[in-house]
RNA sequence: GCACCCGUAGCUCAGUGGAUAGAGCGUUGCCCUCCGGAGGCAAAGGCCGUAGGUUCGAAUCCUACCGGGUGCGCCA
């Protein structure tokens, strides 16, 4: 398939080349201005720079040998130059006259099955999970589906951090209080059980990272407990295979309920027999060498503008850090995938540590040139007072209490307007959860990823205007149209275009490039942007004509082939950024 | 000190070198004899942080400065 822009760019293009122009200028898009065509081209302008010549004299002659075309009802110069065009609607109808039998609503295939590794999550074991994973899960399942789309083999791995400093501390606590017990007889297979070490865990971590941190005698404790477990020497590998096992349930837990999903459930841990053979390969290449007692690889580059420390790979104590199991991480990677791209999507902060990361690799030949590595960054979640999001009692929020809570918001809302009232309960729970987490995500996702934002949770959850319960909205009313109209949609209708109609056809053209745009960025929120819209443009169309009581069948049929195409690209677009739509609501 | 990100309407945010910079919320006014009003239509609201520069053309690219955030070897 082609998009309904590449088409035209394609005409355009050819009208250049007659011109003996290059082809590239005739790039077409959708117009500023409405009010004066659909689309334009402003290549005439730039054209006429490169040949130094006149812009209105360049595209007076395109103007001529477009107007001769019938795909076009009107083509005109503007302003300095600019080449305004409208399409015939027959023109636009044939366009999407493919679409009544396509699932993928024209986008095309944009990779042919290579695979990328998507790294989006990174909760430490031990730790509750809290609203600072919030971004990553979000934005990265996002990533994920929008690739699998894409045509990629796509591989989200967890990666959770179960090998750091952390877990000295946790262990050296439990053997120190002599408590080892409420490890070892944690029965897995019983959730009460394993609920029980998870708040033991969740309120033991805290206070002991906080003594740690306060007396060096137990930081220096916990640095050889990490060696120790590092080794593998017991019990405390034993203990922390237990601690693992148990965090990894309470993190499906909170993804699940997310509805985010990984491929690999990887930790730190499962890459460190990768480590040894790596750093000895390292040392013998001269690529790793020793400074102030640690192992480290000095990525500086003669042209850097800015410092660039070394990346440690063994401290001097001899433990490995986040960039060694990183490091590792990549080498199995490589091993094992052998994909074409890997994408980190992580906190903006830690953009230095990814630049070391990719110069070691690529340095260390661990990741070769042809293989893409990018940051994907993103930026804080803020509360509304502009700072990091706290609590109002100023901690840090539980993933899963923010999520009750949206929910609790959705449902009374949903009371409040009546609706789903007549549902069973398990039907009204589960709308209220797909309301709630509609609003979490989309909140988030229609930020430009980069930037902070601020999560304001009376706002997303007010359910109006620019928001995830919004689409829902009219997705199900979309729904409900087809569901009335039912064997009555005749999908090889052709469409018949009118003032009503037309705004919907053109926007459901330009679905291809948002989807492009999205996977080209890491950036959902060109869908989030096109998603509001489509529902926008759609309640607009809704609002101004009938539909299941037009007389004319033509124009019925045709009406009823513009909704089935808008919901189909509902349901990809919202699947795309991982939101659920209720049948109804 | 150095580096990175951000600065756009009262608030929260979009904006791929092009024309008259858009949306949501809030404000004001309309629209339920009609398929779901969590809706639609319309109005008001802008020195695009400041000053230079490149360009036929700059919110967008470059430089300097101001303001906010973040990071800068043995945490992750």
């Amino acid at each position: 398939m082609t998009s309904l822009l590449q088409k035209l760019s394609e005409h355009v293009g050819q009208a250049f080349a007659a011109q003996g122009l290059d082809s590239a200028f005739g790039r077409v898009m959708v117009s500023d201005r409405p009010d004066l065509a659909q689309f334009q081209c402003n290549g005439a302008m730039n054209a006429a720079k490169a040949a130094k010549k006149n812009p209105r004299e360049v595209a007076g002659a395109i103007v001529e040998s477009l107007s001769a075309q019938d795909i076009f009802t009107q083509v005109s110069i503007a302003g300095p130059g600019f080449i305004n065009l409208n399409i015939s609607d027959a023109y636009l109808a044939a366009h999407h006259a493919p679409q009544g039998h396509d699932p993928r609503e024209g986008v095309p295939l944009f990779a042919q099955g290579e695979t990328a590794i998507l790294d989006y999550g990174g909760p430490n074991i031990a730790k509750a999970m809290h609203v600072g994973h919030l971004r990553a899960a979000i934005i990265g399942d996002s990533v994920r589906r929008i690739m699998t789309f894409a045509g990629y083999k796509t591989l989200g791995d967890v990666h959770m951090g179960d090998w750091g400093t952390h877990m000295g501390m946790l262990i050296g606590d439990y053997m120190r209080r002599g408590e080892t017990d409420i490890v070892t007889q944690t029965n897995i297979n019983d959730a009460e059980s394993v609920q029980a070490l998870m708040e033991d865990m969740a309120i033991r971590y805290p206070k002991a990272a906080g003594e740690a941190k306060a007396d060096p005698a137990l930081m220096q404790e916990a640095q050889e407990n990490t060696v120790k477990l590092q080794d593998k020497a017991e019990p405390y590998y034993s203990l922390w295979q237990m601690i693992r096992r148990v965090s990894v349930v309470g993190m499906k837990r909170n993804y699940d309920a997310l509805g985010v999903h990984f491929d690999l459930w990887k930790g730190e841990a499962d890459v460190h027999d990768y480590i040894a053979p790596m750093v000895e390969d390292l040392k013998g290449k001269g690529i790793a060498e020793l400074s102030d007692g640690a192992v480290v690889v000095p990525v500086a580059m003669p042209d850097d503008k800015k410092e660039m420390p070394p990346m440690i790979l063994y401290k001097r104590d001899g433990a490995v850090m986040y960039g060694t199991t990183d490091m590792a991480t990549l080498v199995e990677r490589m091993k094992l995938y052998q994909p074409s791209k890997i994408v980190y999507i992580v906190d903006q902060r830690q953009n230095l540590h990814f630049e070391q990361l990719f110069r070691a690799a690529r340095k260390a030949q661990i990741v070769p040139g042809a293989v893409e590595l990018t940051h994907a960054g993103f930026g804080t979640m803020n509360g509304t007072d502009g700072k990091p999001f706290k609590t109002r009692e100023g901690g840090v929020m539980r993933l899963e209490d923010l999520i009750d809570i949206t929910i609790e918001k959705a449902r009374a809302r949903m009371a409040e307007a009546h609706v789903a009232e007549d549902f069973d309960a398990t039907e009204r729970d589960d709308v209220a959860h797909k309301v709630a987490i509609a609003a979490i995500k989309f909140a988030d996702l229609q930020n430009a990823r980069q930037a902070d934002y601020v999560f304001d949770l009376d706002r997303l959850s007010r359910f109006e205007g620019k928001t995830g319960p919004y689409l829902l909205y009219q997705a199900v009313r979309i729904k409900s149209l087809l569901r009335r109209a039912e064997k009555s949609i005749d999908f090889n209708a052709s469409l018949i275009l009118d003032e009503p109609d037309r705004p919907l056809a053109l926007l459901l053209a330009e679905f291809p490039e948002a989807v492009e745009a999205a996977l080209k960025n890491y950036a959902p929120h060109y869908l989030c942007e096109y998603a509001f819209r489509l529902a926008q443009t759609f309640s607009s169309f809704y609002g101004n004509c009938h539909i299941l009581s037009e007389t004319n069948i033509d124009i019925r049929n045709s009406r009823l082939a513009l909704c089935a195409m808008t919901c189909r690209q509902m349901d990809i677009v919202l699947s795309l950024l991982g939101i659920d739509i209720p049948e109804r609501m």
